[in-house]
DNA sequence: AACGCTTACAACCGCAGAAAC
DNA sequence: CGTTTCTGCGGTTGTAAGCGT
């Protein structure tokens, strides 16, 4: 793990400073300065703290492990299905992804991902179950590229997405008209809210379907001729005349382990978009997990708030080598943690460490979940991701899901997990 | 027990965009 | 308005643990 040997060395934007794990003694200089100024500035974390790391490594040192809130432990069967269907939405945005998942972080997610790939791809199956594949292709076939001209082809002027605005007050607020998805005029979406969208296509989907009692077809993205609309509409009930999902211009490029690049026209449109949404919002709203996503309950423990300003603790009041400080103060919810330390070396795998660092905050970490693709105990034992602060894209996704759970599974979906 | 392979994970790197100057 | 700094993201790599032979 320690990729120069935990050493001073030069090079690269940390030049001269250390590099390689870190151990818990510096963990503890990071999370006091985090306590006592907040995140950002990591920059500044070595000038007031000593800490011989570049702000960079503070940042995700923080972010990744050192931060209130995070989840550790294997990924649930929900939040598995939930990786699943994002990336089949929008690719490789690991950042989005894990915003969709209270408590954990980007690079775990990311790790998760590149890891089952490589266990698939090497054992020859598809990347998605059926059900999910179904998911995708559905949201897909109901995708419109608003940067599209009439013969579908991406717009290379003006490809400038319109802003979406989100009013706070009224996340669900829907615009006055909202035609048909399925309409046989040139349908309108709502770009504020697209996910709604596409629900009330995939219900009009349902709808058919249920009224059809037709078999389902399968997507099979790694297919040459399967996009996602071109297989539904193969199955005559959705997405005829939909033209093939367009490429967004030079954004447009999907991750090369997510479908074949014979689809990649598949990537752009609405539904990127749609996750890729908030971008237009600054990047301090983003729904970091610790800055917005908030998790209390889950994750340390947790006391009311006593001011919502960021905690000034006393003066020396924790600033000596004592294994055990003094709790602190979340600077983002008003609640309050514990931090405990101990003065070892960094461990090397996940179960000593993360419990390590879980106790600094008094973390009860969920129970281990089984699962490679959702497991079998299903989903009534995931762990609960806990309260979440806002309506947030994740209630929608809890939507979708619960939506999708209603359609019919695919022949070859029953054999999926054998 | 030793070895090799796979998996899981932490951490680094380069880049790009935003913010500050 | 150009430059610098900061921040965040995605890709990649290195290493220890796990596991089978």
């Amino acid at each position: 793990m320690a990729r120069s040997g935990g050493g001073v060395e030069g090079g690269g934007s940390c030049g001269g400073l250390k590099k390689g794990p870190w151990t818990q003694a510096e963990d503890k200089l990071l999370v006091d300065h985090v306590r006592r100024h907040g995140e950002g500035n990591w920059n500044a974390v070595r000038r007031e703290t000593g800490l011989q790391r570049c702000g960079k490594s503070c940042r995700l040192r923080w972010a990744n492990h050192l931060r209130p809130n995070l989840r550790k432990g294997p990924f649930s069967p929900e939040e598995e299905r939930q990786i699943l269907r994002l990336h089949g939405l929008i690719g490789n945005k690991w950042a989005r992804i894990s915003s969709h998942l209270p408590g954990r972080t980007d690079n775990e997610i990311k790790n998760y991902w590149n890891t089952r790939l490589k266990r698939r791809q090497r054992a020859g199956l598809p990347l998605y179950p059926p059900d999910v594949e179904r998911e995708i292709a559905l949201l897909r076939a109901q995708n419109v590229n608003p940067f599209a001209d009439s013969d579908g082809n991406a717009n290379a002027s003006g490809s400038l997405p319109p802003p979406l605005l989100y009013d706070a007050s009224n996340p669900f607020a829907l615009p006055p008209t909202v035609p048909s998805p399925s309409g046989s005029a040139s349908p309108l979406i709502n770009q504020n809210y697209p996910l709604l969208n596409q629900m009330q296509g995939m219900q009009q989907v349902f709808h058919h379907l249920a009224s059809q009692q037709s078999p389902q077809p399968v997507f099979h993205p790694h297919h040459q001729d399967s996009s996602g609309a071109a297989a539904l509409g193969h199955g005559g009930f959705v997405s005829a005349g939909l033209p093939p999902l367009p490429t967004r211009p030079q954004a447009a490029e999907l991750p090369s382990n997510q479908f074949d690049s014979s689809s990649s026209g598949s990537g752009g449109g609405l539904l990127e978009s749609l996750l890729l949404g908030d971008d237009h919002l600054p990047r301090h709203n983003h729904p970091s997990m610790v800055k917005v996503s908030s998790m209390p309950a889950l994750s340390y423990s947790y006391s009311e708030p006593v001011s919502s300003r960021l905690p000034v603790h006393g003066a020396g009041s924790d600033s000596d080598d004592t294994s055990h400080c003094l709790p602190g103060e979340d600077m983002h919810h008003g609640a309050t943690w514990n931090f405990t330390f101990e003065d070892v070396k960094p461990m090397k795998r996940r179960t000593p460490s993360e419990a390590g660092i879980s106790d600094m905050f008094g973390v009860v970490a969920p129970g281990p979940v089984p699962g490679e693709w959702f497991g079998t105990c299903g989903g009534s034992t995931a762990p609960s991701p806990g309260p979440s602060s806002a309506v947030t894209d994740d209630e929608f996704g809890l939507e979708m899901q619960q939506f999708m759970s209603l359609l019919p599974l695919s022949i070859d979906e029953h054999s999926w997990n054998a």
